[in-house]
DNA sequence: ATCCCGAGGG
DNA sequence: CCCTCTGGAT
């Protein structure tokens, strides 16, 4: 076992004595309204994110509706969020390929998943994790990538090699959790600008504790 | 590497 | 003012 893989179990182990779990950060009632909530997410934050879909869900509550949409009310729906023409067009486009392509039911499928438009790894594993509890990889998301080098766990700033690394670090039964306690923990005290080492339950197992320009 | 982009914090 | 927020496409 690489000294890696044991930190990041004692790691795991001490924040979910912490932490209580959390299904996900962000309101939805089906997978397609947690897939565009997921696209919504995208450098902003999921409060903000939760402000705007009760009104778009109302509007257009699944694929086939959203399917129809006029891009500029779509824009005007998601503008609050940051990229809203990025966003109104990719959650349009990705709403129309769902019925073209998969009869009108989000795919469950990292695979499929990936062909829509807008949606990358972290926002399928989001999906498959919190949506159908399916768990085939861990979402890589600014805190989570932040947590990851400063704890040790990847060296890299790419989100993929990042995710490989993490799934050689944690057990496998603990990947769907890891990203809800990465996140939690980087919002109460490893924040980005400046983390709380002193209070923090993992400085212990950290080599950057203290290290206030960390990257 | 660069662009998309609003909103809140320090 | 600058940095950050559950990224992804070009």
């Amino acid at each position: 076992m690489s000294s890696r893989t044991r930190s990041a179990e004692a790691i795991h182990d001490a924040l979910s004595g912490i932490y209580p779990p959390v299904r996900s950060f962000l309101d939805f009632s089906t997978p397609w309204q947690l897939l565009t909530a997921t696209i919504l997410s995208a450098q902003c934050t999921d409060e903000r994110v939760n402000r705007v879909t009760p009104a778009l869900f109302e509007r257009w509550p699944g694929p086939r509706e959203m399917a129809q949409a006029a891009q500029e009310d779509v824009e005007a729906a998601v503008r609050s969020t940051g990229f809203f023409r990025n966003k109104a067009r990719n959650i349009i486009a990705a709403s129309r390929l769902i019925v073209a392509e998969f009869g009108g039911e989000t795919p469950r499928r990292m695979e499929d998943l990936l062909r829509l438009p807008g949606v990358a790894r972290k926002t399928a594993n989001i999906v498959l994790t919190q949506g159908f509890g399916l768990v085939e990889g861990i979402a890589v998301d600014t805190h989570v990538a932040r947590l990851a080098q400063r704890l040790g766990l990847s060296d890299s700033d790419r989100p993929e090699v990042i995710e490989r690394d993490l799934c050689a670090a944690f057990r496998r039964e603990d990947w769907g959790g890891v990203n809800h306690l990465l996140i939690q923990h980087g919002r109460a005290v490893c924040t980005a600008r400046k983390p709380r080492c002193s209070a923090c339950a993992v400085a212990a197992l950290c080599p950057k504790k203290g290290v206030t320009s960390a990257a």
